[in-house]
DNA sequence: AATGAATGAGGGTTCATTCAT
DNA sequence: CATGAATGAACCCTCATTCAT
């Protein structure tokens, strides 16, 4: 193992421990005493990695949705139509949530906070391009509504998220049947129906 | 004035306070010292109000919700089409999130934090309920997709926030032409669609 | 007693306990805990006092030249020749030092540390105007030796320092003649020799 | 290159990195790891030269005194008299320190910090030895005041201080002139003047 | 000999909360 | 009721030192 690999795995553990710990008690809830504890590695050792708990964060923050971006990308079979093709996009992305959940309600956190604030932009947009990426075409070829780029593309997220969530909290059963009616909510709702009654 | 007035005021400018200063800052960055100061009270007042910080918050958060709820009802004119009253509908709970937005922040911000799950959900139900409501009589009917009332629901909810959120970070411009596409897109999304095609 | 001297107590005593640490321990040697510890208050109480460490020290600094400014007012006696005048003066300046040896301790660890940089310069000015101004008639005169005022004055502190911390050191031995002799060796050395030449 | 030599540098790096960081941050702003950085080394590596932090700085100091013990030594005429080679011996100790300011402000630092008290004396008497084997014979002769020897060397060495604080604190201007006039007021301070009087 | 990642005790400081006034 | 000085546990972070490489 190289120690590259060996350095990886520390501030990976840091990460780990961070996302879990700010997953169940926030980010007061989260003392750096308890991170470096959960992650096996002494309290300094965190800011050999990290130059403070805010940045650790917003690191923390850019590397999660690095991961969420490489989850969403591939998967696409473009010979389908639009609307098969939205359905098995918008699960993909509903599924990375479902099943990270600890992601989820971290990026939720985040995002919600001051932190957000003081973090480059990029990190959130690189995975909304993604998602305007794949809407684009059909806005421009008129099966999707003449809407403002983004702000479809922000509804769509948001709808990802809000099922996700409403499926994590346990209280509302949420089942495929479900799923599949929030996929077909946005889709009727992005689509372009003056072509329609045309 | 009463004894009870100047109590009240002296709370609700707590709530002032505490509403601005977490906006601004969030819950770790609003010490009770700062929340007192802004509120021209002693910090041991705010505990003869609030048994501590945490019941402070979700006190303000209630208190918040209960606003809301009155905000929210009222001006619907039964005798329109559905879609007119949707569209009056989403924009009135739009533009109270876009002119509160430290309401809109805050609650944001608590909701996504450990602190909801220690409160009780009635309050975000109420709300919750006016929408329910309003939206209910439309899925019975078949007007809207036969959808958990809940995710329905919910998913306005989100709509609505997402689209105040996009608004008041002032990068992406939101003019009215926008606002009416997004409530155009949820009406289109809830709408059963297999009427229309049968 | 007014709450106004209950409060200069705890910040005297404050001042007294950090006096006393950094002359034994050094400013790194003396932790806000072993402060408050001494003064027989909680670590935090210190900061209503006082914006930081650092302040600490610089506000005792400036009180210290405070106290010291006080003692040497008074006890001129106009009338007498002037290195009558001088012995006098400089002797209640010594025994000042070595009478309050903390003080002359923490004040020589301070100005030699990157503190005094930030340090306004009038607390210390104000002692050396004593000087200053006790010199300067007698320079204008021709009696003492037309030297920079500034100058001069430093060199009669040092002198008194340097025969203080001599004298405290306990390693030589530094009687009333010995005293009296360095008071000799200043007076003489400022004294204007051309003219007793002429 | 031996190694010898190599290792006499890196210990040499170590020295003047922690001379100039100490002058300008202070003992406590002076971190191993900035000493080890600016020296060029690693910070283990300074551990096989020395056994602490206070071990460097005890060193240092005593590697300081060496050099101005080989500074102070030689350029004596003693065919001249007194005041003349006085004046040559005080200005040569005040240009050493004119010129290394660094030493200056180390060394004053360290002399009156708790750690001058765990250093061997013999470094900073060899310097004194210096002083005071140059005023011993005229003590003796008469020709200088009947002063405790170590009182008078203190009183040299202390004027020297002085002086060059004064002149690299940029706020006072002193010319040559003014160096003159303190070592006259030096040289006539210590002149026994009853033997002018008799 | 040299490295520098890792350590963890200990530092300065904050802040929710209390309580004498 | 209201105050705000006082508390002290707990926080984030530093840094002298170690040790596997």
């Amino acid at each position: 193992m190289s120690e590259n690999e060996i350095l990886a795995e520390k501030k990976k553990a840091i990460f780990e421990s961070t996302l879990e710990l700010v997953r169940e008690n926030g980010f007061h809830g989260t003392p750096m005493s308890l991170v470096a504890k959960k992650a096996g590695v002494a309290a300094g050792t965190i800011y050999h990695y990290f130059e403070s708990k805010d940045t650790l964060l917003i690191e923390l923050y850019s590397y999660l949705r690095g991961q969420m971006f490489q989850e969403m990308l591939g998967g696409d079979d473009e010979t389908q139509d639009f609307e098969t093709r939205f359905f098995t996009f918008w699960k993909k992305y509903y599924h990375f949530y479902v099943q990270h959940p600890n992601v989820l309600y971290f990026v939720e956190q985040f995002v919600n906070s001051p932190y957000y604030d003081r973090c480059p932009e990029r990190d959130y947009d690189r995975c909304q391009n993604v998602i305007a990426n794949f809407l684009k075409p059909e806005i421009e070829s008129g099966l999707l509504k003449q809407m403002n780029l983004k702000l479809m593309t922000i509804l769509v997220h948001a709808s990802v998220i809000t099922t996700a969530k409403l499926y994590l909290g346990n209280r509302t059963k949420i089942t495929a049947t479900e799923v599949q009616q929030v996929a077909q909510y946005v889709s009727d709702g992005m689509r372009n129906n003056q072509r329609i009654t045309e």
